[in-house]
DNA sequence: GTCTATAGCTGGATAGAC
DNA sequence: GTCTATCCAGCTATAGAC
């Protein structure tokens, strides 16, 4: 599953309108991101956007969805890794798609269809790395686990976000701090990272 | 903890404005904060956001100082009470101004007056905070503190603003986890928090 | 200070030719 | 599938009466 695809495939109008999309709405907003935009980034006539989503708060869903569908298969490879907690922490923390994440959920203030896709695609994300960290730290041996399950899940999806945002204002008093922090943690618990050979 | 809501208090068409926009932009994004509506919702005309305060992106930034000014000032109370640990995270745990703060950040995407405002803004409150947390770790006592001044910081900040916003989406799957694992800290360094009487 | 009026633009969305 | 043309709504911002 999930065959390492290099990622901006352009598979036709759709893919490319998803594409452009996808640039304005975190390069300049989601105001921004208006269906003649779009359709111009992409090389084509805005009247597709409405022939191919409907209207351009399906074009965002499916933008979301899309976006979503893979950041799930990147976590599921990362954390069927031999080291879960290290991959999962590197998973969530150098993703690219914080200013995006932040347009969706501003998006979702207003607007039902994204508020909705949003929670459910949260859930699914939160019960993957529940689960796979319960059962790390069940595995864990005969010391207590440091941390709870769902306490180290929110730990490490918490800071990460919070981090990376701070980061796009150039902010990183304490950051550091921070880091190793959790990095402590998962030391003590999966030991040192072995190198990704990324 | 809320005590009395800041309450709008009126003090002419400027401060109406900004409220009117505040709740605008809290409730339904800043695509929908134009001046037709901020005015309508003030009960003035439109004319005179630009009176006041020139275009629509100074309305922005003056709301945002206003805001930011006055959780500066609850902060600084906080940290001044007998449990300052305990106070500041109650301080940003509870405050509602979690969507109006997305929306600021949102906005900052493409408008540079404000994101150098939250820039400024934040790194204001990392400094007093850092401060004061440093200052409370030192008087701990004999004991070595269980984290680094940074990583307290940061960790409440963090962890308070994700949980705010996911249950702002109706999401809470490992919450209580996860502000145990932060009050377990707080009570390491402060004891039990004593009642705050509010 | 507050209003009306308006210029000038951009947006979502649809109809219909090809 | 892709385009042009178009309707209509809403926006920022300004000019100017009161």
């Amino acid at each position: 599953m999930s065959s390492g695809r290099p990622v901006p495939v352009d598979e036709g109008s759709p893919a490319a309108l998803l594409d452009a999309a996808e640039k304005i709405l975190a390069e300049e907003g989601y105001a921004a991101a208006s269906s003649r935009r779009v359709a111009a980034a992409a090389g084509l006539n805005a009247a597709l956007v409405y022939y191919y989503f409907g209207t351009m708060d399906d074009l965002f869903v499916a933008l979301f969805r899309r976006g979503s569908e893979r950041s799930f298969q990147l976590q599921q490879e990362a954390l069927a890794s031999d080291q879960p907690l290290w991959s999962l922490w590197e998973a969530i923390h150098d993703r690219s798609s914080t200013a995006l994440t932040l347009e969706f959920i501003a998006l979702a203030n207003h607007r039902k269809a994204m508020r909705s896709e949003i929670t459910r695609s949260a859930l699914r994300f939160r019960r993957l790395q529940l689960d796979a960290v319960t059962e790390v730290l069940d595995r864990h041996g005969q010391q207590p686990p440091p941390v709870s399950p769902g306490a180290l899940v929110l730990l490490m999806s918490s800071v990460s976000r919070f981090l990376v945002m701070e980061r796009e204002f150039d902010i990183a008093v304490g950051h550091e701090d921070a880091v190793a922090m959790v990095e402590d943690i998962l030391v003590a618990i999966e030991g040192e990272r072995r190198s990704t050979a990324a």
